[in-house]
Formats: C-alpha cells, structure tokens, sequence
DNA sequence: CGACCAATTTGGTCAGACCAAATATAGGGC
DNA sequence: GCCCTATATTTGGTCTGACCAAATTGGTCG
C-alpha cells in the first residue's frame, strides 16, 4: 500500500474528517480558499487540488460565490472508510449496517455465480471449499482462501456494478478492521456447516442454497463482530483508566 | 440540476470518458499533465485539478514520475452513470446488472424498514401504499409518489451504508433512464400485487414478505427494461437508415 | 420595510518558476 | 553483446502573484 503523501492530501483529509465529525453543519459555508490556504500555510493551488477532492465525495459543492457543505447521506461511499476511522474503535453499528450491506450483496455474487459457472468453474469451486473445510481451524488464517473463493465467484458471475460495490465495502471495511485489531471469533460449527452447505449448493447448481448460507454465515460473523468491538472498546477504555 | 461548467471538469469529463472507453490500457502511462495542458489549451493547474478528479473515480493513480491508469475493477461506482452515458444507447447488460443489485438493496431496506417502523410509521407506509394503490394508472406517472416510499422506508431503516450505495445507484441510473428516454412498461396486474403483498407485509410486520415482493417487483422490472432499450435500439437503428 | 446598486469577496484560470522524485539515457565494466 | 551505474531529463508537487467574472454583502434610497 503506496501512502501518499501529497500536501493536498493532507488538507483533504483533514477537512474531510472535519466534515464528518460534523464541525459544519449541512449547507453551511465552506471557508474561502484563501482562508483555507493561509490556515494551512499552503497555496491556493494545493488548497483547491483538495477541495476538488471533497467535492468527488459529495461533501461540498464548489460554486463561484462560495463553496458550501452538502449533507452526509447525499455523499459518496467512499467516505465509509474514514467514517469508521475517527474514533479509536469503529462505530459497531455502522459496523454492523456495513455487514448487513455486504452480506447481501455477497450473497447475490453467490447466487449468481452459482447459477452462471460453467462445468470447469463449478469444479474449481467446489475444489477451493474442499480445501478450505480441510483447513479450517479458525477464522482468521483462513481469511486468504476465503476471499480468494468470493473473487473467483466475483469474477465468475461479472456483474460489474456488484462488483464496484463490493470492492468498494471490502477495501474500505475489510483491511481497517484487521488494521484496527478487530477479530470476530467464529463457532467452528457454524463455518463447517457453511462449507457444506456450500459444497451442496455446488453439487446441485443451487445458487439460491448458495445465497441463504451465505445470508446466515453474515448474520453470525455479525454477533461475532459485535461481540469482538464491545470487547476492544472495554480493552480501551480499562487503558484509559 | 445544476451543470458545473468550469473548465477542469470538462477535462476531467473528457478524459474519464477517454479513460473508460478503453483508450488507455490498464496500467498504461497517463500523458503528462504538461501535455495535457498544451491539448486541452490550458493551465496546469486546471489540468490538476482534473486529474485530481480521475484520481478520487479511481481511473488513475498519479505519482511523480508520471500518472497511471488503472484497472476500470478498482474506480469507484461514481463511473456508472459515465459508463452508461457513453452511447446513444445505455449498455443494457450493465442496466440489468444495475436493477438487479438494486433490487435486492431495496429489498433490504424494505424489510429492514417493516422490522423497524414505529406503530405510527408503519400507518404511514400503509397510507402510501394505499395511495399508490387507488393512483396506480400507469408505472410512470406513479414514480414521485413510489420514489417518496422507497425514500420513507430508507429514513425508517437508517443503515447509512444501504443509503449511500442507493442514493448513488439512484442518481447515476434512475434520472438517466429517464432523460434517455427509456420507460419500461409494466403490467397492471403485476404492479397491483406488488402494493397488495406490501400491504399485507405491513399489517402483519413481515419484513421477509415486503422484501420478497421487492425482489418480484425487480424482477419484472428487469424484464420490462430489458425490452424497453430493445425497442429503443430498433428505433434509434431505423432513423440512421 | 423592501428594492436597488455599488463594493467586496469568492471561485476559476493563467503564467512562470523551483524542487524532489522517478524515469530515461549514455557510458563504462564484465 | 550484456548488465550495471552515473548523469540528464522528464514529471509531479507546490508556490507566488495576478486577472476576470460571478456571487455575496452592505448600504442607500424610495
């Protein structure tokens, strides 16, 4: 991961993270690019390079006159990632929202993957869940080959907006919650009885069976990932103390 | 709606639509912004401003020593409504693709909204509906009044991830759909069942049959276009003879 | 109190300049 | 002839200072 670490950059990141910390209220105005560039000992040019980038966020909208602060729901996605970033630990329920988001969408990818493999894919799949009930002795070390078999249904069913999508989710949730030490602990049984579902659903081209498993594994990864926040916030805050 | 015409977008416009019509290949060096300049007849710092733009849709990645284009995979979502607008005609496999992620997103935020709703809330979906019911003359002319529902239940269900990846989904498609001219008819009778299961997830609080209406409505829906873009092809076909 | 007009502010763009990092090129050693 | 290194060039990142047009602001007048 190349950090970069451009002027620019650090301006938008900051007066991201001050819009998302609501330091502005929606339709306020912006401070004046001149303003800005002083605060920042900056240069309009790097300032303005910034505000185009908040302005691809749907955080605020440049006009002649004054660039003004738009509203949170009327942002992009990406503005996820950094949403979750403010605070030591992740807010649990945009957590869980995000969750229940991609568990669905995983669960189409599934279904439709499923149900559009060819003979040759549906083998590889079916290969790469073998291989995984034969390695699953936890969660997390199986994480590789987990999302290697969610590519390669990606990647199969190519439906391009999911796709976006959920590159989208995972790169802004996935990576931050290993960053930021947050490891769900997942029943053993609950993740064999995945796999076998799965493995059927392969075996009778039953994308709908797919989707369910797929539908009920989020909904324990859910609690678990619940449970592992409540457990880091009260780590946190006994350091506090 | 209000069209920003300032110089930096309109390169930004032109070299993302260059970008995603394949010009470039993935990885590929991106011209110098010094070259950029000199086409486009303007400053760098325009031209900037533009890449900074490309940058943030995820297009390319610009390091010193020279920017890159990147895989179309990895841009953010804000490129479907670019990539839909890039002929006369939208690409009706990726419209498919889009009514079928946005199906089952409605889905969820219809059954999370049922789940969710207060007794008061639920009697205000219920009214919706109702009215719907008594002014369903035809798909098109009933669109403000089924858009205020879908926005009543997004409201209700508050999962700001599910509302993000909607609202986006929603303005990069839904309008264009409409400014293309593409109006999917929709049988009487399907659109009829559609209100009554609802009504019926309504008084009975059953998240699950909303949700599965939404899925059937999608469905047709999917159809409908699908046959819809035909015909506009067919016309569209005819007048260049 | 409201409508109108001038002064100021603000964004949009340009030109030219400098630095540091990355790339391309030429040269020397094997 | 091939590979590696040192140099030259290109490229992005930033700054300064300037000008224009549109929007906002504030004051004035009816």
């Amino acid at each position: 991961m190349t950090v970069i670490t451009t002027l620019s950059h650090e301006i938008a990141d900051v007066l991201r993270d001050e819009i998302l910390r609501q330091q502005y209220r929606s339709g306020d105005r912006f401070p004046s690019e001149r303003d800005l560039a002083g605060r920042f000992n900056a240069s309009r040019g790097a300032v303005r390079e910034a505000l185009s980038q908040l302005e691809q966020l749907g955080l605020i909208r440049v006009q002649p006159g004054g660039a003004r602060v738009q509203s949170v729901d009327s942002a992009s996605i990406a503005i996820l990632g950094p949403l979750l970033e403010l605070d030591a630990v992740p807010d649990p329920l945009l957590v869980d929202q995000f969750l229940q988001t991609f568990g669905v969408m995983v669960a189409l990818t599934a279904k439709n993957a499923v149900n559009a493999a060819s003979p040759e894919q549906l083998i590889q799949l079916k290969k790469m869940v073998v291989a995984l009930v034969g390695d699953s002795t936890d969660f997390e070390s199986m994480q590789p080959q987990w999302r290697e078999l969610l590519e390669t249904m990606s990647a199969i069913e190519n439906n391009l907006v999911l796709r976006l999508i959920s590159n989208d989710l995972k790169a802004q949730f996935v990576d931050r919650m290993m960053t930021l030490g947050i490891r769900p602990e997942l029943k053993k049984n609950s993740i064999k009885q995945l796999l076998g579902t799965l493995r059927v659903s392969l075996n009778n081209r039953d994308g709908e069976l797919a989707a369910a498993a797929m539908l009920e594994h989020f909904e324990e990864l859910r609690e678990a990932v619940r449970d592992a926040i409540t457990e880091r916030t009260e780590i946190i805050q006994r350091k506090a103390v």
